[in-house]
Parts: C-alpha cells; sequence; structure tokens
RNA sequence: GGGCGGUUAGCUCAAUUGGCUAGAGCACCUGCCUUACAAGCAGGGGGUUACAGGUUCGAGUCCUGUACUGCCCACCA
C-alpha cells in the first residue's frame, strides 16, 4: 500500500464529516445565486420550516434528507440549486412550551409578566432553538444556502406578511365576522380546529320538557327534547322540528318558554332539517352562539345569537340569576331548577365526545367572538391574481392548479386530500388571542358614522389627506368603515366613495368601527408636510385609534415561505430567478394547513404555483407504530444517530426505507452509558408501566417514552437515565444515547463503500486515461461497464419519480453485488499485473468516480472524502471517446452521470452471457460447499454443453475458474461423469466437479432435484395443455412458458442421464 | 361517521399495465480471519401473500364482504 494512501481501515464518520464540512464552507458550495433567467436552469427546494418549539427529531430527519438528495442531485446535473433554509415561530405551539417553562419555574403566568416580557423570553428561546435546529440542519449534510437563513418574524419577513394581508383586505377577502370559535378558557384564546382533540369521557343525557304557551286544546302542553349540556339551554334562542315530521308539523310557528328566566323567554318552535326525526324526541333546542351546528340553524333561521358566556368560561350577564357561575356550576343549577318544575323527564347515562385545547388540557367551549378571516368561497365578482387571471375564488384557485397539474402530487392519491379539504371553502379564521406572532397591522377606533364622515372630510384631519392625496400611494393604507348600512373598502376608487357618503349615509348617528390597515410598519403620514416625519402608526394612536391585539394564525405567514424568503413583496433578482420553485417534500400531515395555503397565495400574490411538483413522504413511527412527535415525547434525535452511526448511515437508511405506501417503523434502543448494552425502549416502557402498577397507580393511557425518566439496563442491570429526566435524575445517572439498529444498515454500507474505495486507491495510483477498445475487452469489463451505464439510466428515472428506496437499491446493487462482489474479484489478479492490470485499474479508477458521483446525493461525506483522494491518486479519469466526465475538485459540484447512461457502453447481450457464467460459478460454489469442501481448495471442473456453446465457454472458463477455485476446466459437448464427481444441472449445461462426492451422497441428491424440477414441469404443461391459457393469453407470455418447459425438460433429462450413470 | 392506506419469511419492507420457482436487508444455519472490508466473503434453510367469496386461461396484484391496524377529516342535540 502506497503511503499516501492514508485511510483508515474502519469508517469513522466522525473526523470525515468535520473536514468534510470545513472543506464545503471554505468553497462557499452550496451558495446558491440567480443566474439569468431563460439560460440557466434553477432548482429550489424550499424547507418545510421547523418550528422553534423544539429540536428536531428523526421525523424532520427524513424530510430534510429527502430535500437534500432532490437538491445536490439537481446541482450535480448543472442547475442553479437553491435549499432555503429557515424556521418558523410557530405561535401558539411555542408561546404555550414558553409559558408552561415560565409557570414551572417562576409561578408565573403571562399576565404576571405582561406582554413585552414575555415576547422577550420567547425570543431568546427561539435563538437558542433555532441555533440547534439549524446545527442538527448542518450535521445532517443539509446541502442549504446559509447566507439566506429566513425566520417567520424576521423584520423583512413581517414586511410580507403585512403586505400580503393588505392586500387581502384591500380586495375584500380579509374581513372581520363574530364567529363560533374553539374557546380555550383557561388561555383565553381562540385555537384552532387543529389544535382541538377529542377525549371520551362518561357523561349524561338529560331529557327536558319546555311548556308551550297558548298550548293548543286537547294537544300536547309541553314539548320534550335531550341535551348532555343544560348550561347552554341558558343560550337556547328556539326549538327546531324537522319539516318532514308529521308529529310535530302543527307546532311549528308556536311558542315554548324557557322557564330558567323570569319572566320565561318566549322562544319559536322552527322547522329546520337538522333535527333529526330518528334521533330522541326528533325535537332539539337551538343554541347558536354555543354550538357549531345550531349556529348554522341560528343563520338560516335568523335567530338572535344569544352568548352568555364569558371569556373566563362563567355565565355572563345574558344568564339572569345564574351569571356569575362557572359552566359546570351553571349545569348542577340548571339541572336542580328544571327538576324541581317538574320539567326534567329522565337521565341517561352517556358516553360524551369532550373536545379539549391541545395546549391546556381543559375542555374548549365554543364561543361567539369577534375575529379575522380570508374569504375563501367564491365571491361574485371574481378576484384578480397577480398575473391579471380572473378566478372565482381563492380555493378554486387552488384546486384548479391540482385539476391540470400545474402541481403535480406525488403519490397521486393525496390529491384527494388536497381537493376535498379545499373544496370544503370554508374561511380561514386568521386571528389568534396571543402574544407571539405578527399582530395584526390594523388600527381601529369607535365613531358615530356622522362623525367618520366628518372626520374624513375634514381637510386638516390626516387620514382624509391620506386618501385625498395619496391616489398615486393608496398603498400605505386602505379605510374600510363599516356600519349596517354601508362599507367602504377597496384602493382606487376609495375616495370617491367617500364623497358621496355625504349624500346617503341613512343613519348617521350610529356608532360604527373605522378600520385601518396599515401596510407597512414604517409608512409615514403623507401630508405635504413631511418633515414630521410622523408615521401612519403614531398618527393613529394620538388619534384615539387601537391596534387589535390579536396576532396571525402561524399558517398566515408560513403560507407565503415560497416567495417570502426570495425578498417579495421587492421584485429581487433572487424572486425573478428562484421563483417558482421546484418540488415541495413534506408530510402527509399538512398537505392542507400548509401546502394548499402555499398555492393559493402564491397563485393570488404572485399569478404562479409556488412549485411544480409536491412530494408526500412517509412518517417514521416508533417501535409501537405511533407517529414521532414532541408531544409524545418519542422522538429521536438525529444528532444521537449522527454519533453512533454517522449523518450519512443515517442519510442512507432513511431514503433505503422510503418507499412508496409504507410508513417506516423504527424501533428505538438506549445505548447502555454504563456498559453499552442496548436496551429496548418497547421493553422499558413495560416496566415502567408495571412498576406503577405495583405502586397502585392507575394508567388510562399506555405510556409514552418521556414518561420513563429511569430505565435499568438489562445487561449490566445499572440505572441509567432518559433525556426526559428531570434534570437532578440526569446528574445523578448518565443519560443514556438513543439509536436503532435499523441504522446498521447504512454504517455497513458505509464501512463497504469506504473500503471498496481503499482497495482501488491500492491499486489505480497514476492510472491512465488510455483510448480503449471496448470490443476487445475481457467478458467482465465489458460487462460492468454495461452495467453502469444501466444503473445510471434507471438512476436518473426513479429519481425523477421520487423512488427513493428503488434508486437507492439500484446503486446499492450495482455497487456491491457487480463492482465489489465480482468485478473487483475477477480484476485482483489482472491488477497486479502490470501490463494487464492497466484497463482493468482505468474501468475500476472510471467505475468508483461514476459510483462516487451517483452516491453523493445520498451519502454526501463519505463520498467527498473519498473523491478527494480518488482525485489525489488518479486525477484524470474516463474512456477516452466513450465516456469522457468532466473533472471537478468538489464532488458536491461535479457532473452527475448522463441521465440516459452511458449508451457506447450498453452492451446488453453481454449481460446475459454474464449471467449463465455467474449460474456456473454459483453452481460449483454450491456443489463445494455442501460437500464440505473448503472455498479455497482447488477443485477440477467438466462442463457438458450445448456443442454450439462450447467454444464460447471455453474461452470464458477462466471467469469460473477465478471465482469458484477451479483448476481444469474442461468444456465438451459430451463427455463421462468423472468418478465421485457432484453434479449440477444449470440450464443446458452439467457441471460436473471432481472428486469431491461418493455415489450414495450424489443419487439422494440427484433425486431430490428431479423431484423438484418435475413439479414444475407438471406446472408448466397443466397450463400449457390449458386450451384458455394458449388461446388468451398473449403470444410472447405463452412463448417463455414454452421455453421454460422445454428448458425445464433438459434439465431432468440431464439429472436423469447424471443418475441412471451413477446406478 | 366519511376518506386514504396497510396486513406478504422470525423482524423491517419489495414485487412496475394481472404472467418465469413471490424478492431484499436484518436475524438464523454451514463453511471461511482468502492482503479492501468479520460492519466482511461463499453458500443455505425459511412464505397456504390476514380471512371468505368472486372475476379471469392465470390473482400478492382486480371486484365484493369480514377481521384487525394506522393516518387524515368531520361530528356526535
Amino acid at each position: 500500500m502506497s503511503d499516501n494512501i492514508a485511510l483508515e481501515k474502519v469508517y469513522e464518520p466522525v473526523s470525515v464529516e468535520r473536514d468534510v464540512t470545513e472543506l464545503w464552507d471554505r468553497e462557499k458550495a452550496f451558495d446558491a445565486d440567480p443566474g439569468d433567467v431563460g439560460k440557466d436552469k434553477s432548482f429550489v427546494v424550499m424547507i418545510p420550516l421547523p418550528n422553534v418549539t423544539g429540536s428536531l427529531h428523526l421525523g424532520h430527519a427524513i424530510n430534510n434528507t429527502l430535500q437534500d438528495i432532490m437538491t445536490r442531485w439537481h446541482r450535480m446535473r448543472g442547475f442553479r440549486a437553491l435549499y432555503q433554509p429557515g424556521t418558523d415561530h410557530a405561535g401558539i405551539a411555542t408561546q404555550a412550551v414558553v409559558e408552561r417553562r415560565i409557570f414551572e419555574e417562576e409561578g408565573k403566568t403571562r399576565h404576571d409578566i405582561g406582554r413585552d416580557e414575555l415576547v422577550r423570553r420567547i425570543w431568546e428561546w427561539k435563538k437558542d432553538y433555532e441555533q440547534r435546529i439549524l446545527g442538527q440542519l448542518k450535521r445532517m449534510g443539509c446541502s442549504c444556502d446559509w447566507r439566506r437563513v429566513r425566520f417567520t418574524l424576521d423584520d423583512k419577513y413581517t414586511d410580507s406578511v403585512h403586505e400580503t394581508f393588505f392586500r387581502w383586505f384591500a380586495d375584500g377577502l380579509v374581513y372581520r365576522g363574530e364567529r363560533l370559535v374553539n374557546w380555550d378558557t383557561h388561555l383565553r384564546t381562540a385555537v384552532a380546529d387543529d389544535e382541538v382533540y377529542h377525549d371520551k369521557i362518561q357523561g349524561h343525557f338529560w331529557h327536558f320538557k319546555y311548556p308551550l304557551k297558548d298550548a293548543p286544546a286537547g294537544g300536547p302542553t309541553h314539548l320534550g327534547f335531550a341535551t348532555t349540556r343544560p348550561e347552554t339551554m341558558l343560550g337556547d334562542v328556539a326549538l327546531a322540528v324537522n319539516p318532514e315530521d308529521d308529529r310535530y308539523k302543527a307546532l311549528v310557528g308556536k311558542t315554548v318558554l324557557l322557564p330558567l328566566f323570569d319572566p320565561p323567554r318566549e322562544m319559536p318552535i322552527i322547522a329546520d332539517e337538522w333535527a333529526d326525526p330518528e334521533k330522541g324526541t326528533g325535537c332539539v333546542k337551538i343554541t347558536p352562539a354555543h354550538d357549531p351546528n345550531d349556529y348554522e340553524v341560528g343563520l338560516r333561521n335568523d335567530l338572535p345569537m344569544l352568548n352568555i358566556m364569558t371569556p373566563e368560561g362563567k355565565v355572563n350577564e345574558q344568564g339572569g340569576k345564574y351569571a356569575g357561575l362557572t359552566f359546570p356550576e351553571a349545569r348542577k343549577a340548571v339541572v336542580a331548577d328544571m327538576e324541581a318544575m317538574d320539567l326534567l323527564e329522565k337521565v341517561e347515562d352517556l358516553e360524551v365526545d369532550l373536545p379539549c385545547s391541545d395546549r391546556s388540557k381543559t375542555p374548549i367551549e365554543p364561543y361567539l367572538s369577534p375575529q379575522w378571516f380570508v374569504r375563501m368561497g367564491d365571491v361574485a365578482e371574481k378576484i384578480k391574481l397577480a398575473d391579471g387571471a380572473r378566478v372565482p375564488g381563492l380555493a378554486q384557485a387552488a384546486i384548479d392548479a391540482v385539476d391540470d397539474e400545474r402541481v403535480k402530487i406525488f403519490p397521486n392519491r393525496y390529491r384527494k386530500t388536497y381537493k376535498d379539504w379545499l373544496g370544503e371553502k370554508r374561511d380561514w379564521c386568521i386571528s389568534r388571542q396571543l402574544w407571539w406572532g405578527h399582530q395584526i397591522p390594523v388600527w381601529s377606533r369607535q365613531m358615530s358614522g356622522r362623525e367618520f364622515v366628518q372626520w374624513f372630510k375634514d381637510e386638516s384631519a390626516k387620514p382624509a389627506l391620506l386618501i385625498g392625496n395619496m391616489c398615486p400611494d393608496l398603498a400605505t393604507c386602505v379605510v374600510t368603515a363599516s356600519g349596517e348600512n354601508y362599507q367602504i373598502a377597496g384602493t382606487e376608487d376609495a375616495y370617491e366613495q367617500l364623497h358621496r357618503l355625504d349624500e346617503d349615509v341613512p343613519d348617521v348617528d350610529e356608532l360604527c368601527t373605522c378600520y385601518v390597515c396599515i401596510r407597512r410598519e414604517d409608512a409615514l403620514v403623507p401630508d405635504g408636510d413631511a418633515a414630521s416625519g410622523e408615521t401612519l402608526i403614531a398618527w393613529l394612536e394620538r388619534n384615539g385609534f387601537e391596534r387589535d391585539p390579536d396576532v396571525l394564525d402561524t399558517w398566515f405567514s408560513s403560507q407565503l415561505w415560497p416567495f417570502a424568503t426570495l425578498g417579495w413583496p421587492e421584485e429581487t433578482k433572487d424572486l425573478e430567478f428562484f421563483y417558482p420553485g421546484s418540488v415541495l417534500i413534506t408530510g402527509r400531515d399538512i398537505i392542507t394547513l400548509w401546502v394548499a395555503r402555499m398555492v393559493l397565495s402564491g397563485l393570488y400574490l404572485r399569478g404562479q404555483v409556488p412549485f411544480d411538483d409536491v412530494y408526500i413522504h412517509p412518517k417514521i413511527l416508533d417501535g409501537r407504530g405511533d407517529t414521532m412527535s414532541k408531544s409524545k415525547g418519542n422522538g429521536v434525535d438525529p444528532m444521537d444517530i449522527i454519533q453512533t452511526h454517522g449523518a450519512d448511515a443515517l442519510r442512507y437508511t432513511m431514503a433505503d426505507m422510503c418507499t412508496e405506501t409504507q410508513d417506516i417503523r423504527m424501533p428505538v434502543e438506549y445505548i447502555c452509558p454504563h456498559c453499552g448494552g442496548l436496551v429496548d425502549q418497547a421493553a422499558a416502557l413495560k416496566v415502567e408501566a408495571q412498576r406503577r402498577k405495583s405502586r397502585g397507580e392507575k394508567l388510562l393511557d399506555k405510556l409514552r417514552p418521556s414518561d420513563v425518566q429511569r430505565v435499568d439496563c438489562t445487561s449490566c442491570q445499572k440505572e441509567f437515565a432518559t433525556r426526559w429526566a428531570k434534570e437532578a435524575v440526569q446528574k445523578e445517572l448518565t443519560v443514556a444515547v438513543e439509536t436503532s439498529d435499523k441504522f446498521d444498515i447504512g454504517r455497513n454500507f458505509c464501512n463497504k463503500l469506504w473500503n471498496a474505495a481503499r482497495f482501488a486507491f491500492m491499486n489505480i495510483e497514476g492510472v491512465g486515461c488510455e483510448p480503449i477498445d471496448v470490443s476487445t475487452l475481457p467478458t467482465e469489463d465489458k460487462w460492468i461497464l454495461a452495467q453502469l451505464s444501466h444503473t445510471s439510466k434507471r438512476l436518473h428515472e426513479e429519481l425523477g419519480k421520487y423512488h427513493y428506496a428503488i434508486a437507492i437499491k439500484l446503486l446499492r446493487d450495482f455497487f456491491w453485488d457487480a463492482l465489489c462482489d465480482w468485478y473487483i474479484e475477477l480484476t485482483k489478479a489482472r491488477m497486479r499485473d502490470g501490463e494487464k492490470g492497466a484497463e482493468a485499474k482505468q474501468i475500476l479508477a472510471f467505475c468508483l468516480d461514476q459510483v462516487l458521483r451517483m452516491f453523493h446525493p445520498f451519502m454526501p461525506y463519505i463520498t467527498e472524502r473519498l473523491w478527494s483522494q480518488l482525485n489525489a491518486l488518479a486525477p484524470t479519469r474516463g474512456l477516452p471517446g466513450l465516456a469522457e466526465p468532466a473533472a471537478s475538485d468538489l464532488l458536491v459540484k461535479a457532473e452527475f452521470p448522463p441521465a440516459e447512461g452511458w449508451t457506447t457502453l450498453a452492451d446488453e447481450g453481454i449481460v446475459h452471457v454474464f449471467a449463465e457464467l455467474q449460474e456456473v460459478t454459483r453452481a460449483v460454489r454450491d456443489l463445494k460447499n455442501k460437500n464440505g469442501v473448503a472455498t479455497k481448495d482447488v477443485v477440477d471442473v467438466t462442463v457438458i454443453a450445448p456443442a454450439a456453446d462450447v467454444d464460447a465457454l471455453t474461452a470464458q472458463a477462466s471467469i469460473v475458474q477465478r471465482l469458484a477455485n477451479v483448476g481444469t476446466m474442461s468444456v465438451a459437448s459430451e463427455a463421462e461423469r468423472p468418478a465421485n464427481s457432484g453434479t449440477a444441472v444449470v440450464g443446458a449445461m452439467r457441471v460436473y466437479v471432481h472428486g469431491i462426492s461418493d455415489d450414495a451422497k450424489e443419487i439422494a441428491r440427484l433425486e431430490k432435484e428431479i423431484s423438484s424440477v418435475g413439479k414444475q414441469i407438471d406446472g408448466k404443461e397443466r397450463k400449457l395443455a390449458n386450451e384458455g391459457f394458449v388461446s388468451k393469453a398473449s403470444p410472447e407470455i405463452v412463448q417463455a412458458e414454452r421455453d421454460r418447459l422445454a428448458s425445464l425438460l433438459d434439465q431432468r433429462g440431464a439429472l436423469e442421464e447424471s443418475l441412471s450413470l451413477l446406478r
């Protein structure tokens, strides 16, 4: 071995990853700069921005690995590839985490410390976790352009958010509405549907009746109904029956009395489809302000929306004598009072679903509260997109984009998820009663309609000037005024509308709220007196306007990710070149929340879809089949895997397991810090569950990994801590690293690649780059080159379809099976022979060159390291005139093997010839093995083959000789079986391995094989005797079956002949 | 409740429009420390494709139903 081949015998990822990272940093390898539109090709992957709530787990690792594979692949294909990094502020999630922590450590709530202080604390948290996340991404080898890191709350990003809000506001797509929201009475905030989970609890089903007013003679005096939530009866405004229900038809329009009030509240009996005649009495109470279905009924029937709840979850002044009670107290009181009035008929036990807030774990209440919404449905006069196209509505625009395949979704089945959800066209509630996020850029003030008009018309009042002077730059603000009878909105014609107002304002004394939406926080009052330099915001606040305290839903900002990161709303070079992007790679859970919204906002704001493809990848599950998540505490830190197996092994394994249909199960093990033994996490959970049971604890749910703090090592019996343990426990016991033996696959593979390269390096130093005549090459050379070409072509095909697992398997098979196990083994002897070895060395160098290029997107570190070694030892590589890949100092920027393969090398015929030789080789090896002959022992072989093949086989004999340790191999069309030979039949050939068997053994073996072949023959004969098969199956299939039968018959003939000779 | 998946070797997964003897890796068995690699090499055993029907010359693959199981969405007066 030459001195400059200083590679360790075993691949050590730690130092290699460190060195290669330095190299890439130094060379600015991932910097993506815009090129010439139309001339240069762009490839853009936007990272699905991780939340700064916590650090990344393996679920992110697969996501980012798959993104990086695509990015690196395209970069090597000559695209200007941008992999955009960044993080999400993740509103509710982050605020909740920090709040919880503050409460645990200091016993203070957010109200104790105040808005500014809480936000400051969250920024600190963010700084910490953003750094950790970016560090994790770097260590995983993600080739992001690190100069471009963005955060959804940074200043420039906030400009994009305001711009979007402003445009939607101006177009009337953002509106203020009273809506039922999921109200968290503990956090005093609305939470999104997806932040609500449902608990099953044991509840009751109360059957009550309300008395009828003016009950018809002889008719019913009361109307029965049932409820699981009696306290909401305080908000009842009607009873509903089904219009088709004959029992109640006569009562529709009559009045019932709600006797909990004094005097009793009178309510109509209405007909509405919501009432199901099959359920209960067929009569249902309607509480529009506290139930989503009743809300719809209320809208349809023009019922009052009677809110009976305070934000804290108590009964408000609408609740009469119940005001001030909490909802549970009100429930008891209502039931008691109804019972006292003899209006309670019966109580059933019923398991009811209780919606709970994911954040505070307390029950949520449907609550009527003012919120901001984005209109998703179709609008009357169509929406104008940024490119001028008109669409019926935002949701429809996004549906159309998938329908006509401007956006292609892989796998195809997820189109349905996307379209079904958008098809509902539900308006999007974008306001959140939180402190962490983009505060809504709207200031408001109450005033009378008269005052409003006066105020705007007053030339000395700034907003009037704003509107009047500002037409060219209306950009800065839009004013809408909403009252019962009028509404001003829009930009160009707002001024006109305003002036029309004084003529026909119907009720100018009515109070209205004036909302002013600010486009940019730093916008100045354009009053011709610019020297004052007062900002609009300051001006508004000086004039009694107050900013909306709410912040925007976190998805409002993340939907802008594909262009906000590129400088939008400024028309930057980046935006021009890198938008639209190429592919979005993400998990299936955010197809609706994120993907759909990026498409619709991309269309609206840019006139183009944000990406061509969407690839949805499998989920990583733990050993029990649960998805990995922070809240379950079963997420494994990729750093743990990188520490135990290396980043490339992590990536290799992820790609290898990434199939089309199947989620990825990842059993987790702790590595005992004392003895290094592995302890199964699932088993540790069982032990913990037992421990708790024996302590008399009741376990409602199965335990989560985060519930386990201490584990006894099953090998050394010593105790260790998990990463979920309290700090004191972590200090007392040592914390165990988590791992999974799944990653052994990747680690083993890296080691193989490492060692194959070491072998090559020992042989190829200074190898030339001479013209080669393929036709005169030895069979194995032609074969490996044909396989290489084929592999390159197939690799492109599969990666193009996002078939990661198939792609990496192709590569693996080429490298390990073909190159290592056959080609290198075959050429070892040649390599040592200076003269004859030259060609083999050149081909080996070329193959290694190609293998490293093809593997690089999957395993960037190890391949980059080996690449520099290869460059040092054999700087010129290729087959002149046939295959001449461009040289490159850095593999990360090297040219990828061609999409069509190396067509000059694609000799399909040789592949079949070689396959036969492999069969013979295996047969000899098998016979030796079965007869207890050591692999290295040399044996003689006789092959009996059809006369036509004898010459060719004789010529190729050396392949079998070299690989199966064969001394002499004689090939003939006829020969006697040498005494004590082991016999095998391969196709039309008979293989005798001399002197390794005895007749008795051989007879038994042959009989067994004849019977096995016989079974196959029977099957084939039956099939071919079948009229239907022969007449209906395609001719090629039938012919193939005939050929196969013929060869089986030959084989049996040969076996039987051998057998009879033995006897 | 609606939708989308899954159920194939002991384990984790493949199997391109229905068509060679249903394939890999891990684990297991046998033999090898053969000068790149024992994280390796050479061989081997192991499957009534969840169950029940149906379509077809032919079904892991298509259809119907059942049973588990996972995810997404909606909702339960």
